[in-house]
Parts: C-alpha cells; sequence; structure tokens
RNA sequence: GGGGGAUUAGCUCAGUUGGGAGAGCGUCUGGCUGGCAGCCAGAAGGUCAGGGGUUCAAGUCCCCUAUCCUCCA
C-alpha cells in the first residue's frame, strides 16, 4: 500500500452523483460478475482462523486458499471469488487519521489455482471497473502500476486495455512484488509481481483500489537467479471493498460510505456528540466506529478481551476505543450501545451476527467497565505520585512514572498526559517511548512461523480427500495402511519396535475417533499380518486421521491390509460423556437462559468439562436444579439420532452452533429427543437412558463471562457418589452421630475450640506468673520501677501483655521478662514511654541479657524482642539486665 | 511465550532499617437524632494466598506454587 494515498484530515462529505451504488450492492456485482467468469462464489472464511498457527486472524481474501495455491489439496474448483473480512493491526496507529486505513475490512477478491493467468486477470478487472453494466468509472481516470520488468502485464495492459504508456508505471519490489521485496529479500517460496490499479480522485488524492497478484515463481535462495517459474501459476486479487464504495459514492475517505457514516456518527450520538469530520473529536469518533466494528466480529466469534494473542487484540482495540471517549469526556461504558448499529449496518452481508449482538454487548460492557476500573485505579496513584514530585518540586512525569503506569498498572499515557497537564505538569514522551522499547525488547521478539508450511501428509493430501470415518457404526474395521509417519518424514515402511517417539500411522478409513470438537482421541490397536501396532492418541489433520501410537511386534509396510480395533469400553464411556454433555448443554439454556452459550468442551471417558457464557457464578440451587433436569431427561430415555444435511438446511432447524467455528457446507445434526440439535462430529449414545447418571463435580470460573462446569456420567458419577458417601460415614463415625448430625456436630465443635482458645488467651496469667506478683517483686530504683522476672512457660505476646499491664499499673516502669524453653529463651524487655526521654531504650537494654543467652535482639524504645540459645544461662542473663538497667539509669 | 505488579477483616486498602496486625466503609449492641452516606460510644470479625528457607524474631527478606491484574510478542 502506497503512502501517498494518506490524506491528512478527509473533506465533509459531499454527494454530487443522483444515486450512487450502496456498498452492498458493489459486493454483490462484484461476486456476481466473477461467477459469470466462471469462479466459484465461496463464503467468507472466519474472521478468527483457529486452523491456521502462522496468523492471529484473516489478514487477506487468499489465506483461506493457502493449501490451494500450493497444491496441498485436491482441488474441487480452481477458480473463485469472495468477499473476505479481515482484520490488521498493522497501520493500527493511522486509523482515524487518514482516509483509508481501518482495522476491520473487507476484501472482494478472485482466485485462479494454476487456471487463468494474467491476461484474464487484467481484461476482467478492467471490464468489470468501467462496463456501464457493473462500476462503470470513468477509465480517464484510471491508472495502473507493473512491476518492474514485468513486461508480459505491461503488454496487456498497453495492447489489451490500450492504456497509453503514462498511464502505465513500473515499480519496484517493494511496491509491486508479493510478498514485498521478496526477490532480494525473501522469505522463500511461492512469490510473484503484482499490478495495481489507481482511481485518481482529484488533482492530488488518489486510490489504490484493486491489487492483482500474479504469483508466478518459486524463490529459492538469493539473488541472482534465485526466481524460478512454476509449473502452475496462480491469480490473487484484492479489491477495497471500503476504498471502492468511497469512490462509487464520491465521498473523500472510506469513513463517509453507506455503511460507515452512520456507526461514526452513531459513535458521536453515544458520546453525546455530533461529527465533525475535520475535527480532533471526528479522528476519534472515526477511530470508535473501526474498532466497534472490528471488535463486534471478533467477539462473535468467541474471541474475548484476554492477556494474550487474538484476545489480547481485542483487549487493545477495545480499551483504545473506549480511551477516546473518556478523552472526550465520557465516564461511563459507551462503546457496549454501538453493537446493534453495528449488526444492522453489516446484516446483509452477515445476517448472523444479528443473533449475538446481546452476548457481543455484554462483553463489551464487562470489558470498558473493567478498563475504567483500571483508570480510577490509576487515577488514585497518579494523585499521590503528583503530591510526591510537588513535594520534591518536579513539574515533568518521567518517562520511567509513565512507562511503569502503562506496563504495570494499564494506565494509558495519553491519559496520563492529559492529567498532567491539568495540574501544569509536563509528560516525557521520548523517556517513555523509550522505556517501551526496552520493555518490547525484554518482552522477546516471538518466533514468527512461517507462512505457507510442509508437512509429511502433503504428499498424501495431493491424491486423497482423507481418511473416511467408520466410528459412528463400529469400533472395529479392515483398513490400508496409506502413510507411516515417524520423526516429520513419510516412510514406506517401519520395523523398530519402541521407537522413543509416538509414530503415526494412517489408514485410507478407521473406527478410530480423532480428536476434536473435544472429544479426545481413540486409543486401541492396529494388528495385521506379522504386527500388532499399539494406538495411544488419534488426532486429526484436515480429514485425514493420525493414528498415534508405538509399534509392539513385527513390521508395517505402507499399502498393508490391517484390522483397526478401538478401546471399545473406553469409547462407552466417551460416548455417555458426550450426549450428557449436549444434555447439559441443553439445561443449562433452560434453567440460566439463552446467554448460556457453549465457550468450550472437553469430552473424556464418564468425564466432561463445559465451559459456558454467563456473567455470574452459577449458585447452588440453579446447580442442583440444572442437574436433576439432565437426570429427568436421562431416564426420559429420549432417542438419539443424527443425520447430515446441508448448512443453512440446519440453521433452518435451530440446531445450536457454534459463532465463528468453521462449519463445512455439509454438517452433521444431532437430535436428542425433541429437545436438543447441535451440530456435532462426536460419537453418540442411541438412547439418553444410557448415560445412566449424571453428576456435577464442580463450578468454577474461567475467565470473565465464562464459568465452567465439571461433570461425571455412568460409573464414575456412581463411583463419585459412593467416595463422598464413604468421606460422610466415616466422619460419622468419628463423631459418633448419625451422618444427617454431622454439619452440626462440626460447627458446634468448632464453637467450642474457639471459645477454649479465646478463654486461654485472655487468661489473666500466663505460665503461672501475673502482673500483680510482678509488681510486689518491682524494686524502686531512682524514682522507676524496675521489674526482671522469669515468665516461665509464656510466649513473647503474652509476655508483651504482662508487660503493658505492669507499665499501666506502675508508672513509670521498666520491664524485662524471660522464658526457657525447648532449647531456647525469649526475652521481652519493655519501659514507659516517658522514660525514652531520659535515655532508656529497651532494644539497647535487652541486648546485654541476649548476649549471655548466645543471642540477638532488637527493637523499639519502648518494647524490645530477643532470643538464644541456651536455656540454662537464663538466670545467669537476668542478672545481667538487672545490672544493665541500673547502669542506664544512674547515668 | 516473556516482563512488571498484586494477594492483609465481609468490602476498599494502609502497614516505613524485620521487632506489639491497622484505617475507612460494612455488620452487631447501646444511646442520641426528623432528612441528603445521620451522630456518639462500644463490640465482633484475621491461617497477613499456600509451602519452604534465612533470622533470636518474618505481613515485611529469599526461593517455589497457586490465583488475579497489566504490558509486550
Amino acid at each position: 500500500m502506497s503512502r501517498r494515498m494518506m490524506v491528512a484530515h478527509p473533506r465533509p462529505a459531499f454527494r454530487t452523483l443522483a444515486c450512487p451504488m450502496k456498498t452492498d450492492e458493489l459486493r454483490e456485482k462484484y461476486l456476481e460478475f466473477f461467477e459469470s467468469k466462471g469462479c466459484v462464489r465461496r463464503p467468507s472464511d472466519v474472521l478468527v482462523p483457529r486452523w491456521d498457527p502462522s496468523v492471529l486472524f484473516t489478514p487477506a481474501g487468499m489465506n483461506q486458499f493457502k493449501d490451494h495455491f500450493l497444491g496441498k489439496v485436491k482441488l474441487d474448483f480452481t477458480r473463485a471469488t469472495t468477499c473476505q473480512k479481515c482484520l490488521r493491526t498493522g497501520d493500527i496507529e493511522n486509523v482515524g487519521r487518514t482516509a483509508f486505513h481501518h482495522t476491520f475490512f473487507e476484501m472482494l477478491g478472485n482466485f485462479s489455482f494454476g487456471d487463468y493467468f494474467k491476461r484474464e486477470a487484467i481484461n476482467w478487472a478492467w471490464e468489470f471497473l468501467t462496463e456501464k453494466k457493473w462500476l462503470g468509472l470513468d477509465s480517464a481516470r484510471l491508472w495502473v502500476s507493473v512491476y518492474t520488468d514485468d513486461d508480459e502485464a505491461a503488454d496487456i495492459w498497453a495492447k489489451d486495455i490500450k492504456l497509453p504508456p503514462a498511464k502505465i508505471k513500473r515499480m519496484g519490489e517493494d511496491d509491486n512484488f508479493w510478498p514485498a521485496s521478496a526477490p532480494s529479500q525473501g522469505p522463500d517460496g511461492v512469490c510473484g509481481p503484482c499490478s495495481e490499479i489507481f482511481y485518481q480522485v482529484d488533482d492530488k488524492n488518489e486510490v489504490e483500489i484493486w491489487n492483482l497478484v500474479f504469483t508466478q515463481f518459486n524463490r529459492v535462495g538469493a539473488p541472482p537467479d534465485n526466481l524460478r517459474p512454476l509449473p502452475s501459476r496462480n491469480i490473487d486479487t484484492g479489491m477495497g471493498l471500503e476504498r471502492t464504495a468511497s469512490v462509487l459514492q464520491n465521498v473523500p475517505s472510506n469513513f463517509h460510505i453507506d455503511i460507515l457514516l452512520p456507526l461514526v456518527e452513531g459513535a458521536g450520538d453515544v458520546c453525546g456528540l455530533k461529527y465533525d469530520a475535520v475535527s480532533e473529536n471526528g479522528r476519534r469518533l472515526r477511530r470508535i466506529a473501526d474498532h466497534t466494528r472490528a471488535c463486534t466480529f471478533a467477539i462473535h466469534e468467541n474471541v474475548y478481551p484476554g492477556p494474550n494473542k487474538e484476545k489480547y487484540v481485542v483487549k487493545r482495540l477495545l480499551r483504545r476505543a473506549v480511551l477516546d471517549g473518556r478523552q472526550m469526556g465520557v465516564k461511563e461504558p459507551f462503546l457496549h450501545k454501538l453493537v446493534p448499529l453495528v449488526a444492522e449496518m453489516m446484516r446483509k452481508p452477515y445476517p448472523e451476527l444479528a443473533d449475538t449482538v446481546t452476548r457481543v454487548a455484554q462483553v463489551i460492557e464487562t470489558e470498558e467497565s473493567n478498563f475504567f476500573g483500571t483508570i480510577d485505579a490509576g487515577l488514585d496513584r497518579i494523585e499521590r505520585l503528583f503530591g510526591q514530585m510537588k513535594s520534591d518540586g518536579r513539574e515533568m512525569v518521567s518517562g520511567g512514572e509513565a512507562a511503569e503506569m502503562y506496563t504495570t498498572h494499564g494506565f494509558p499515557p495519553e491519559l496520563f498526559e492529559t492529567i498532567a497537564a491539568e495540574h501544569n505538569l509536563g509528560f516525557d514522551w521520548a523517556g517513555f517511548d523509550q522505556e517501551m522499547r526496552v520493555h518490547g525488547e525484554e518482552s522477546g521478539a516471538g518466533r514468527r512461523t512461517e507462512l505457507f508450511q510442509s508437512g509429511p501428509l502433503d504428499a498424501l493430501k495431493k491424491t486423497m480427500h482423507g481418511t473416511e470415518f467408520l466410528g459412528y457404526e463400529t469400533t472395529e474395521a479392515e483398513a490400508r495402511v496409506v502413510g507411516i509417519i515417524a520423526q516429520d518424514e513419510l516412510l514406506e515402511q517401519i520395523d523398530e519396535i519402541g521407537h522413543a517417539k509416538p509414530v503415526c500411522l494412517v489408514l485410507d478409513q478407521t473406527p478410530f475417533y480423532g480428536e476434536s470438537g473435544g472429544q479426545v482421541g481413540d486409543v486401541g490397536d492396529i494388528s495385521g499380518k506379522g504386527f500388532r501396532f499399539e494406538v495411544t492418541d488419534t488426532r486429526k489433520d484436515g480429514a485425514f486421521a493420525l493414528h498415534l501410537g508405538h509399534l509392539r511386534e513385527g513390521r508395517i509396510e505402507s499399502g498393508a491390509a490391517v484390522t483397526a480395533r478401538v478401546d471399545a469400553e473406553r469409547r462407552e464411556g466417551i460416548r455417555r460423556a458426550h450426549s450428557a454433555t449436549h444434555l447439559l448443554h441443553y439445561a443449562l439454556q433452560k434453567h440460566l437462559g439463552k446467554h448460556a452459550q457453549q465457550q468450550g468442551s472437553k469430552v473424556d471417558r464418564d468425564w466432561l468439562r463445559f465451559d459456558f457464557s454467563n456473567p455470574a457464578a452459577v449458585s447452588p440451587e440453579e446447580l442442583a436444579a440444572i442437574e436433576a433436569e439432565v437426570n429427568g431427561l436421562v431416564s426420559r430415555g429420549a432417542e438419539i439420532c443424527w443425520r447430515t444435511l446441508p448448512l443453512a438446511k440446519a440453521r433452518e432447524t435451530g440446531a445450536m452452533m457454534l459463532f465463528g467455528e468453521k462449519y463445512p457446507d455439509v454438517v452433521r445434526m444431532v437430535s436428542i429427543g425433541d429437545f436438543s440439535k447441535e451440530l456435532c462430529g462426536g460419537t453418540h449414545l442411541d438412547n439418553s437412558g444410557q448415560v445412566g447418571l449424571f453428576k456435577i463435580t464442580a463450578e468454577e470460573s474461567v475467565s470473565a463471562g465464562t464459568r465452567r462446569v465439571v461433570a461425571l456420567t455412568g460409573p464414575a458419577a456412581l463411583d463419585h457418589v459412593r467416595t463422598q458417601e464413604a468421606a460422610l460415614s466415616e466422619a460419622a463415625g468419628i463423631l459418633r452421630v448419625p451422618p444427617g448430625e454431622v454439619p452440626n456436630r462440626v460447627a458446634a465443635l468448632l464453637k467450642e475450640v474457639r471459645d477454649l482458645k479465646k478463654e486461654l488467651s485472655s487468661a489473666p496469667q500466663a505460665g503461672g506468673v501475673t502482673a500483680e506478683a510482678l509488681l510486689a517483686a518491682a524494686k524502686q530504683h531512682d524514682g522507676v520501677n524496675v521489674v526482671v522476672a522469669e515468665a516461665s512457660g509464656a510466649d513473647a505476646g503474652q509476655m508483651r501483655q504482662l508487660i503493658d499491664q505492669v507499665r499501666r499499673k506502675a508508672s513509670p516502669a521498666a520491664v524485662l521478662l524471660g522464658s526457657a524453653g525447648d532449647g531456647k529463651v525469649t526475652l521481652v524487655a519493655g519501659v514507659s514511654r516517658e522514660l525514652e526521654s531520659r535515655g532508656l531504650h529497651a532494644g539497647k537494654w535487652i541486648k546485654a541479657p541476649a548476649d549471655v543467652v548466645g543471642g540477638r535482639g532488637g527493637g523499639k524504645p519502648d518494647m524490645a524482642q530477643a532470643g538464644g540459645k541456651h536455656p540454662e544461662k537464663l538466670a545467669e542473663a537476668l542478672e545481667a539486665a538487672r545490672r544493665e538497667i541500673a547502669a542506664l539509669l544512674d547515668k
């Protein structure tokens, strides 16, 4: 993206076209046009591609086709077109400042996988842009760029399109190559030149609206001669939806198109301001609109604000937008009010947003409140800091202080600066930036995973669609070995018994369930002529089931016929837990409300963990009701069945589906009785009665707004109940009461213990020594009551109390007590406060006796404490104390 | 994944070179009082997150664990 297109401030909107094309219309026309060219229209991929570890968010239209481009999958089609929702944070600083930067945006694309190439891509782009039937843009305002030595593309623009040479600019690899600067700087791999199409708005402003990427090379190493032609050349184009809409609608900023302007103005409404495009607040409102849109989509896909990865991005976007509001004077959560408007603006292409408006708004509101809380806590801290600065005579908040407030307490520097200015104090931005750089380095630059990974399965993926799953009907089946993978390599055979690392077998078909949808993978064994392989876990890679385990006997060759046997008893437990999970999901929604949607789930052998959204802890009463509900459904013996159907049909039936989850075109729907319908690939019971018993064992928090329930089924549930029962009856036995009386008895015992403790500590004497007795033994010395005595059996606390009593009753007094026991000596000394002025110091006094017993000590002037290791010398120590106090008083 | 911070009464938090566990709010009791956080007096309430170590002595210093907050990747 070139920087020339940036404008400091968008001009106010003006409309000259009588009936400019709506954004929704543009999106539809684009897809329609490329369908007419033979492209298959595919839905937008999810915004958060959990299957792709190399990115946090979908950054471009081609992302969902990575494997297609690399020939890693068997192709069902060779031409495609999409409108893809994307999120990028690379240029986040520019959002709101320029006319064309977003975090969230949509990209219109057409793609060719070894099918059409430059000529078609260029001709069709031009046709779509200029033909009256499509966009009908004035061709005089269009010009293009091509890669410096891409004569082929330049030729097509010149000869086919008949663009004059002045309108074909040649640019270098930093502008017109993908990835940028790839020839000289890498990375190695698939790459190619590109050609950009610009629209000239006026004398000064231009907009890049379309980028055509021609992936035709494989880069190998450093130049020269490092670009090798690819046998199969691809097309990857991206047209910015918002940019093109701004051109069509003749508005100077993306933020003023029909699907964004209402949102910007709405942001003004919830902040109590009128939108003014050229003001500072205008910039803030645009940023709020953008970030809210981005977060609404991300949260819709169940990415909640959190401490790392994509969750952190959402959190940062939200807080930035809230800060903008706060800087404009808003002191209460407001962002969440914009969610319905986002859903409304995006209703045409993404109707599903409407289903989650309430939940998304609630998540945002919670985060807003948290952030306001963070700010309030920070304000207290800043108040103290300012006080300190005033007394130190400092007038500038240092970078270190600002950075600490930000990195440790989350207090935004922009707000810090504002508040400092209100107190007539400066703010050291340069120092702050420096500190943040250091912090960033300390946090370490995380290794980035390679964009295009290759694996041992790639060869298989080119020839097979995947492993056929037979596990719904059976736990045992005949199959053929199609792949053996050990140490990341595809092998023809393996005969090493007891490989240290697990080996992976791929079969053409299998009864083994690979871990997915929360259900754990199956275990069991795979055997054939002369060998046995123990399966310890089953996972999935795309449509392939990977049987992980160890060879126990013989030798396996690729192509061998095998019998695959799942541990059927374990599978039974998993089935019970999985069906019970669906029952629980239903019961939670019935008792807590529709918002109690699944957030995550783990299904193991007669054990399940279920996370769901709920604002607060589930009360014990509600929990009991939910458990009873599930057991009621179990005893009803409802039939469980499943069928496959098109995704759209499934949605119509109202089946439970997870928002933002990537579902295939044909889905499997599991129904229990007439109440539960969920899209699910897991293995289930035939009848709900087979669950046996359902027992909730825990309810806890996972993160803000999400609760977790852990439960057991079948034999495990029964075991759990029995264990609890046994513990209770054992306790009852010890207490010699019936089990029902245990709580009362324990409460009574606790009270008794507490009362006895209190009685003991408030006893007027400790170790047989009383304050009165000590007073009686007091010796007058120079008008001071001096008491030095042994208080055997008293601990330090009790001796302190005794000293206090003596001091109160016979001030002025100097008291030192000692007690011996268990190999050590404890000494405590105290003097009346008025004696401090005579130079008396308990801490100094106590040193003399402490020396005698081989210890040290110290304390405050009026009370000190010491200890030693020679109990037998206590008497000697006390004598030393008497001498010392006499000396001190005589001074 | 890394850095910083927190964890003390029901809640919000103080707690200085290691040496008597505190405040405000809330609760309870008694008294006073026409109001908007009523006022006065008194009381109850603590495994200072858990575990280990250093020390005569640890809320305080060191190590480990857990949970939470926060920034960065």
